[in-house]
DNA sequence: GTGAAAGCGCTAACAC
DNA sequence: GTGTTAGCGCTTTCAC
């Protein structure tokens, strides 16, 4: 039937079909009236003939695509590729498609993926900011491109938002830490240019605060989300004159990191320091002591941005979803 | 300068710089002479009214677009998120788009973004096919699409690829089991629909026939390649009436699984069974005992995609690059 | 070196 | 219901 090389158009169903290209188009999506005959003899011919109608024509005629863009911070981090995937099974059902940008954490990389947006007119974006602070996304805003934000609350931006509890969730995991007799807990989360570091250290706080222990500036480290940070923060804070006796690690890369640390500093978990990590992973349970962290309903987040996306023209105010992460206890922080 | 809403166009920038749309284009694509100095005000204007070169418009007057498809089985699977990393980072300095696609390991949805690959006329498609045997290529084939397939190779089909010596990396970790004194070795492997699983299978044949060892289809399965498929597997062998002493198990998500099955048992490895998984990653070292594995050069095998892509129209026959796994020998293979 | 004009494949407005 | 036609934004001849 079909023969290599050959590109089918339009005129060519219309012609094999005997009607005009107007009826091939409208048969084919549903729009305007066509009587039953011709449209089972377009559909046959556009099947015989092995027609798939030209994207970017479309696209132009309509001066507007049928893609989301989703631009994460790191697609190796499984976090993010969970998130991805709830989207994307969104994304299908509403007839979109999903392409991924991967920002590397990277001001300039993220940059360049929303020119990409917008030179393709994408219909919507989904987007994890590399910085809450500086990511610029007034680009997209100007153009009307609607954006909804997930996992980091972009500080300088009006935007749909799906986010996590954060600050509740280190708060448990904190809490859950002083329950078990730890007092000299410390905190490893990321750079203050990520709000989902800062929460997770402002719920680490409050929880100290709250039962009366003091918190410890030098307790407390910033690292970079990945998990050689976790790895060096949590070696000098262990070798540290006064080392702590648990540690709260606010990422799952640097829990990955902190662990390494621990194992080769011979020390025992939870015997010489308690350990609560973030996000859960499937291998979490393999690790001896299992670990305790702080699960976060990533496919569920990017469910949920999707939905907003595909209703963001009807929406009037900014929409924010909220989403609880849940403390999973095992055994890295129980003695 | 920009206001909300507005688009700009081509003739926008033309008129703002005093010149025609045509050399708007010549200056912004580096194509044809235009004076130094005209070229300089194109782009003084282009960037002061922030313009964008709408994709879809440029595509269609030239029937191809900048964009390259990589449709992978799994992409919560790190194996091909980190392939993807690699097929990027090359896409990028080729001033070419990646756009993902997920198959899930089913024919149908791989079809479906096949189809999406056609639709948009997409310049390449890196593929790691759902089956070896029944995935669907001619459809790209038929419309001089370049198609790169990656990891499993398909049988139907003459394709530029990229493979890693499966046999190679199976008989090489039963080799090792073999010399570490195990008889007993159970193989936990993939679907007969895909090749790797087949050509592990075979390299652990090898090796036990080599050796002199008998090979016992009792201690052979075929698992799903996920995580749920290794665990039953894993069980299943162990709780037979003539259990292995040793598991080699072929794949990534299964070996999560395998474990895991080991571990509710109340097993413990190496003692009562010695494991070879498949694929490092950064968890493989936190278990205890840390885990010997397979590992592929997973970041290599899409480089080296991305670069077979952007060079398929120069080329001839067919090409196929092959690299090697190397076996990462740790605690739980060793008694 | 530059501009005018045609046309890529498709859909929507308009005639009938 | 159906066909004809215009035109989406861009690039690429073709004149000059």
């Amino acid at each position: 039937m079909r023969r290599r090389g050959e590109i089918v158009k339009i005129g060519d169903v219309a012609a094999a079909a005997g009607v005009s290209p107007a009826t091939v188009s409208r048969v084919l999506n549903g729009t305007g009236r066509v009587s039953p005959e011709r449209a089972e003899l377009v559909r046959e011919a556009a099947a015989r003939l092995g027609y798939e109608p030209f994207g970017p024509a479309r696209a132009l005629r309509q001066l507007l695509t049928r893609v989301w863009a989703a631009i994460v911070a790191d697609i190796e981090n499984p976090f993010f590729t969970s998130m991805v995937r709830g989207a994307e099974d969104v994304a299908r059902m509403e007839g979109h498609r999903l392409v991924l940008g991967n920002s590397d954490e990277d001001l300039e990389k993220e940059a360049s993926y929303i020119d990409i947006a917008i030179a393709e007119r994408m219909a919507g974006v989904i987007i994890a900011v590399a910085s809450t602070t500086e990511s610029d996304l007034e680009p997209l805003l100007n153009r009307q491109i609607p954006v909804v934000a997930v996992d980091r609350r972009p500080r300088q931006h009006v935007v749909d938002s799906v986010l996590v509890d954060n600050q509740l969730g280190a708060d448990q995991a904190t809490q859950h830490l002083l329950d078990g007799g730890s007092r000299r807990i410390a905190c490893i989360t990321g750079p203050s240019r990520l709000s989902t570091a800062t929460e997770r250290l402002q719920g680490y706080r409050d929880a100290l605060v709250r039962n009366g222990v003091k918190v410890n500036r030098l307790h407390i480290r910033r690292a970079d989300f990945r998990q050689m940070g976790g790895y060096k923060a949590a070696r000098s804070l262990l070798e540290s004159d006064d080392p702590p006796d648990a540690l709260f690690v606010a990422n799952n890369l640097m829990t990955v990191g902190a662990v390494h640390a621990i194992r080769d500093m011979e020390l025992r978990i939870p015997g010489d320091v308690a350990l609560v990590g973030f996000d859960d992973q499937p291998w979490t349970t393999l690790t001896s002591p299992q670990l305790t962290v702080v699960a976060q309903p990533t496919y569920e987040i990017g469910r949920e941005a999707a939905q907003l996306l595909s209703t963001a023209n009807t929406a009037d105010g900014p929409r924010s979803v909220v989403l609880s992460p849940s403390l999973l206890i095992r055994e890295s922080s129980v003695r």
